[in-house]
DNA sequence: CGACGTGTTGATGCTCGTCAACCACAGTGG
DNA sequence: CCACTGTGGTTGACGAGCATCAACACGTCG
């Protein structure tokens, strides 16, 4: 596996914690995967076998119970899932999916085990990296139990607008569908929520939106620094 | 401080992971607080400057937002909350109060930190109560977001009903109107929610709840090992 | 006792999901 | 080139789920 790829990755918080000549060790038992769009990576209920690291591409998350189905979440590279799942050995409480072509590197669990075990560098990486996921947990619990479906994706988009500096016209990052599913509701009532912020100044061309006026969309959606990521 | 009366706490997970007399010198630094019920320990919105650890009583942890409050989650001892801010520093994003007369021990965060950056144990520890706190993060999004809240009310009589081995009769944790809350729905709700399940063999009276048929209230619930803890 | 907090009940309406129809668009194959 | 088909998005009609508001019952406590 040619280094030089992945030394983007050394940055990437529970990696950036690998001492010495670690990074290489991990990386030394893993495997690069490519894979086409739609692709199910891994299903719900069993441990996993692999730490995976998002190269390049996009995944979702997702999760089923009966007959519903909800995205939980829609990474990016560079990134890497299932760490918690790695760390206990517990079953993978969600299932994964690519929704593009994307390249991710396989690190099996007992490799990431080897190293927990020796590396005190890396486990507090790792330490880090999973108290950040639990404070975004909950900062979701939050927005999903104290906020209607509007009030949820008139935050999103200004989130959207916070990251897409000065850009006028942002693109969503993902099919309308999954966005629905991903801020708890169904694509039609997304429809419709997005017509219903157009009182606010927002305005919808296929899968841009732009914010006309900042104050007047918070105004309404009153983001917070406790729920919003800053 | 006296030492017996925590050796208990030994085995509480994070705690458990520390070596040699690291848990004396953690301690060392601590205070024993007692507090009587409906005491705001901690507001949202500062960074921790006390990992809790709950030795005797009941806290609830709560958000705001506008005018909304929610119950995220209610403790009972031996517990410790308040962990992975602490680990990373950042910002309490609850608030936290007493539901009754508690005593919880007070461990200053540089005490934390400075055994965190020479125990690995500790660390190894830490990160596996963080890895399961992720996971159980998870669960309570896919209950909300899958969920009517007649299901989770359900789900929750039936998880209650697990952990009272053989007993008919079954308290209910907290008031129901911090049930309602924990569960995502309003009193008002609740109320009915619960005659609504007499259909499926629960009675209610008072604070306590039973189950008559568990199999007919599971065929209505459809508990999930990947949901409800097991 | 009166005051207060919790729980319940009823009336009402908003939020949102469901179902169906329809449109736009891309890909396919005759 | 043009039907044919499938997918994602939108719209409208409808109803379930749930919150809100008000009234009241009941217990506890000063």
């Amino acid at each position: 596996m040619p280094e030089s790829e992945f030394d983007g990755l050394r940055t990437l918080p529970p990696l950036s914690g690998l001492q010495d000549g670690n990074f290489e060790r991990l990386f030394a038992d893993a495997t690069l995967q490519s894979c086409t769009a739609q692709i199910v990576l891994l299903t719900e209920g069993a441990p996993p076998d692999h730490l995976f690291i998002l190269v390049s591409g996009a995944v979702e998350l997702f999760a089923q119970w009966q007959d519903r189905e909800t995205t939980m979440e829609v990474l990016r590279s560079p990134a890497c899932f299932f760490l918690a799942e790695t760390v206990s050995g517990a079953d993978c409480l969600m299932s994964a999916r690519t929704l593009e072509p994307t390249r991710m590197i396989l690190v099996p669990v007992e490799a990431v085990h080897a190293i927990l075990a020796e590396d005190a560098g890396f486990v507090r990486a790792v330490a880090a990296e999973l108290a950040d996921r639990v404070q975004l947990s909950v900062r979701a619990t939050k927005n999903l139990k104290m906020r209607t479906s509007l009030e949820r994706l008139a935050n999103f988009i200004l989130s959207l607008q916070d990251m897409a500096d000065g850009r006028t016209w942002i693109e969503l990052p993902t099919e309308k569908r999954k966005l629905a599913s991903q801020l708890g509701m169904t694509p039609e009532n997304l429809s419709r929520a997005l017509k219903g912020l157009q009182a606010y100044g927002v305005k919808v061309d296929g899968g841009r939106v732009s914010v006309s006026n900042r104050d007047e969309l918070a105004k309404f959606a009153k983001p917070h620094p406790l729920i919003d990521r800053r």
